[in-house]
DNA sequence: AATGTATACAACCGCCGGCAG
DNA sequence: GCTGCCGGCGGTTGTATACAT
């Protein structure tokens, strides 16, 4: 173990040698003064010893532990040994999917408050939930899917988060940030945006900003099948040749359909050069100045340049400013200008119109391929939502 | 078979609040 | 009100194991 080096910080009361401190090959142990306080695995040994005590003492007083046992472990570990290992009516094995759905709705109500969720759940530690969720969030991280289900989170925003008030947002901030579940897949820097290449073969559009922005809601699953993952296909126009001509894409769209997103994710489109500055939540309080039309088109570009595809390489991820068709369209010829499947599913259609019909990759997008992989995409068997449309629902923004 | 990676689990650390003196 | 002790809590890290390449 690798605590052997460290020592004891807050839990001074040290001991005698004891018959056990020595008995762990891999104890380790902190030296304080005249005493050895064990760390590192409990040995069954101990464990028959702490149980004992607790019988005959009863739970509470675990600093005395060591003395009236001889136990060379500090109060605190004692206390967390009987309370995560030892103590009766402990629930073991895997968490049902029952218990699984009641962590998700207890995260999404209070956030990283282990000790109250394992309240709810007989049985089970903090410590157990804690590392379930923590495994969790890595792995939907991972894979660049939403934290909580749609409903769950608007669930858990608070009803008036989006008329932009910094300390109502507070609110559905703190479930998310608390944990520290910053998913930096892009960097903002005042607007500057730098593409990360994550390792997932899917879409993961998240962003983060250096000005505190956290929008863990801004997580977008992937939508990508395997099959139009691995293609070679590029994408039709796309390698070098000129633009096909695009249906256009108007503001107001943009801004209905963003508002949507921001609605469905809590997404705030954080571009304010002055970090001083409150941000404002994007689609809403449109009569601002900051919402006016130019910046309201900037941030669309801005977020749509955060979904990203491995359909495209990186190299099509171009500045958008100097994209930005002067008319307030969008320019189709860069995948900026995806919106996530609403996009592929526009250009699928004005591109049927065109004679121009979709390459394999696209077809496999828009395919029965999309729908027979999105599960497994989507991760998690166990999980009751796990057929959740990748994508923050895209049906909404429609 | 070797190596790398993801996951599960256990334990420690630092901080904080309650409480008694 | 101050101080020290104790216990609880959340964050983090280390290790073992399973699985993939």
């Amino acid at each position: 173990m690798g605590h052997s080096t460290t020592t004891e910080s807050d839990d001074g009361v040290l001991s005698a040698d004891s018959p056990l401190s020595n008995d762990g090959e891999n104890s380790g142990g902190s030296s304080n003064g005249n005493a050895l306080l064990k760390k590192g695995p409990w040995t069954t040994a101990e464990d028959s010893i702490l149980v004992d005590y607790v019988k005959r003492h009863g739970e509470g007083n675990w600093n005395a532990v060591q003395k009236h046992s001889g136990l060379s472990r500090c109060g605190k570990s004692c206390r967390l040994r009987w309370a995560n290992h030892l103590r009766p009516n402990l629930k073991k094995g895997a968490f049902t999917s029952e218990e699984e759905r009641l962590i998700i709705e207890l995260h999404a109500k209070m956030g990283n408050k282990w000790a109250r969720m394992a309240a709810h759940l007989p049985g089970r530690t903090d410590n157990e939930i804690k590392n379930y969720w923590n495994t969790r969030i890595k792995r939907r991280q991972r894979a660049g899917l939403p934290l909580y289900p749609p409903d769950l989170c608007l669930h858990a925003l608070p009803e008036n988060q989006h008329h932009g008030s910094p300390g109502i947002y507070e609110g559905c901030h703190d479930i998310m940030q608390i944990n520290g579940y910053e998913t930096p897949d892009f960097m903002f820097d005042n607007f500057n945006i730098s593409p990360y290449t994550s390792e997932f073969p899917g879409i993961s559009a998240t962003v983060s900003t250096s000005n505190g922005f956290a929008p863990q809601f801004c997580t977008f699953g992937p939508q990508i099948p395997k099959c139009a993952q691995e293609t070679d296909a590029p994408m039709p126009d796309y390698e070098g040749g000129a633009p096909i001509e695009a249906p256009p894409f108007h503001k107001n769209q943009i801004e209905s359909y963003a508002s949507k997103m921001s609605q469905s994710f809590g997404l705030y489109f954080p571009y304010e050069p002055d970090p001083t500055k409150k941000m404002f939540p994007f689609g809403v309080d449109k009569d601002s100045h900051f919402m006016n039309d130019n910046i309201l088109f900037n941030h669309v570009c801005s977020a749509v340049r955060r979904v990203k595809s491995e359909v495209f390489d990186q190299s099509w991820i171009i500045d958008s400013e100097s994209k930005r068709n002067p008319n307030n369209y969008l320019d189709y010829s860069t995948p900026e200008a995806s919106l996530g499947s609403y996009w592929v599913e526009q250009n699928a259609s004005y591109w049927k119109q065109q004679g121009c019909p979709p390459t394999d990759a696209i077809g496999a997008l828009m395919g029965e391929d999309t729908k027979n992989t999105s599960a497994s995409i989507w991760g998690l068997s166990s999980c009751c939502w796990n057929n959740m449309p990748a994508v923050c629902q895209m049906s909404d923004i429609h």
